[in-house]
DNA sequence: AATGAATGAGCGTTCATTCAT
DNA sequence: CATGAATGAACGCTCATTCAT
């Protein structure tokens, strides 16, 4: 999918990357705090370190803002997965891997995970259909990594009931912070949620069976 | 936990009670469609059948209805789950009657789950918390179906990450419907979640198993 | 044709008149003194002696206000053309009478033909329109008198030429009020454009001849 | 009258020439679109052919671009009205010239003329005396070729008022062309205007009476 | 108890102008 | 001389809330 451009009146294209990531970086503090629609565009262009009218000079419109910055969630994110998952020698135990790794990034980016979930409805149409995309592409790399290293065949559908499970099971450790993190740490979570995932996949080898 | 009160200026307990539903019922539709900063409370009142005058009877700020509306959703939600899930005679079929469900309430009540989940940010800190206190309370109800349903025990945490996942689950057949709902009926969708709950929890006879 | 309405969200009618007059005053100054675009939504608020919230109830956008005022000024002067015409017992001295009025009726209202001459191309297109249709009408008003006046017949394309003629010279006493009003008084100039036009229509009897 | 200076910071003498021609090239356009007050600088430089900075070099302010573009517009009619008007030999037959130039170069540069009457309220108080002033001069030009060319004596105001109908009847072709120009084509209305005149100026041995 | 006109703080956005490079 | 990024005052407009009737 082509990348999605938000036009600017700057010709300068290291500038433009610069100033758009101090935009980010202010802005998703402003978004996690009080919502994209509380924020104004002066509370964003102070907390980015210019001026409201340098602000509109790299975007056209506030919710080019929310986009730039779910856009940059997604690309984060997305990398980090690829990272995880090596898809040359996959096993069981990359599955595992994988899971764990996404689950750690959640962690690592649980503000920016909030505000995706709150917001991304407030972007317009089209973006909203590009971030999904994004969205989807994510989800597909679960199901391949699921795919590739079970020793057995499972249907497609069940490959992506699974893999959108274990993907909002990642997201409800953020947005559910409130509910399970007074409960789990961080570890926990991720191998009560692991054992189960293998209890499920009848690949308790390694875990212990849920009930003996 | 007490029922929290918002304050008016009106004492016919009974005018009160029909002048909010009907709140509620115009609110509801209008953030379905445009989410609640969209929504004015000029449209709330002719939504509502009254003046803006009168609306301010009934309620302090706009957010009183958001939090009017998020609490009779919860309260309906509640209902059903209650009515759904018959503590008395516990079983593996009553689980399973349980999820069911759970999972066409859900569906039932698609746009009202949404409306919530993207709005609830938007409350004041302690509508909020009394909002997250009768989330707690419906995870608990499907803690309970899983502990008394089961033939052996589990630990509480698993069963909380259990009925948290379950819950979550549900909830995902609506704010993710763009990437399920084109792959899954209701139905589908159900029997397919279950028999994989099923696998996990070892109570697969009344289930193909996944992998044989 | 039918009037254009300006929509509001005020119901009292008899409100909307009174406020929508005080608008069209407070403005009408203002453009006079420093154009459409240099006025601002907040000064013609103030200068119609209330907040810039109220005025946005009689009006939607500031295009409106122009608009109001326009109309209004065309209205008015179209009343009083009509008045000064008496359609009846036409002769070539109502002639001079309408001319004379018509006259006589710029001067009372030069400010507002300035207003009006400065800025109808700052309206939208349909309310460009509908103005202009306005002013066909009052030019239309001016052939008729000519015609009935005549005891000859001209041509329809005469008739047109010299209502116009006789229209621009009127608003030509305003809008060029710097060149004109140092040399003549504004009855020299009645009866020395009186003069030259009944000259040219050859209706010499009751004038000095231009050239004995 | 002094040639009015518009401060610039260049010392180049042909350049400074140069950057202002193409400025008045690309506004005058521009200004026809859209009007003075809807076009930006950043457009005026853009259609200029250079950037922002280099256009606030030749000029102070957005206001020095409309007074240059007056001012060239101004010395083109009046140029052209020079031309047109050959001063040597004066009868009847060259006033008759001198106004069906002036309507023709009006008819050609009927975009400029309107951006012209449209905008001049626009510039600063000592331009536009400027500006009024070469107004003045030009309406002489035709006061003058009144006078010599007619055979006998007119009072100075009589010929003030002729030439200042004559003038504005040639902008009038211009500003109001919604009205005139679907009943006339230009020469209908060249002639149509020259007989008029001649019949108010007793002139009509060579056009058809009005009235026989 | 119901109405709806009035308010004004505050929003998103624009654009003439400056000035370091 | 030329550039274009930066600035911020100012604009048009909205809408939650109040209060006299």
């Amino acid at each position: 999918m082509e990348k999605k451009k938000v036009p600017t009146s700057i010709k300068d294209q290291q500038l433009i990357e610069k100033r758009r990531n101090q935009m980010i970086k202010g802005a998703v503090n402003l978004f996690k705090e009080k919502g994209f629609h509380r924020t104004t565009t002066r509370e964003i262009a102070k907390a980015s370190g210019f001026s409201i009218g340098t602000l509109y000079e790299y975007i056209r419109t506030k919710e080019d803002v929310l986009f730039l910055v779910c856009d940059s969630i997604y690309e984060r994110v997305k990398e980090r997965m690829e990272q995880a998952i090596d898809m040359e020698k996959q096993s069981i135990s990359s599955l595992k891997n994988a899971v764990r790794s996404y689950f750690q990034l959640i962690d690592d980016m649980q503000d920016e995970v909030i505000v995706m979930y709150q917001e991304v409805k407030s972007l317009p149409k089209d973006a909203q259909e590009y971030v999904m995309q994004k969205e989807k592409d994510m989800v597909h790399m679960l199901e391949r990594v699921i795919q590739n290293s079970l020793p057995y065949d499972l249907s497609d559908k069940e490959i992506t009931l699974i893999a959108n499970n274990i993907f909002v099971q990642g997201q409800m450790w953020s947005f559910r912070r409130w509910i399970l993190q007074k409960d789990f740490t961080l570890e926990e979570y991720i191998e009560k949620q692991l054992s189960l995932l293998f209890q499920m996949l009848n690949l308790d080898e390694h875990v212990t069976k849920i009930k003996g």
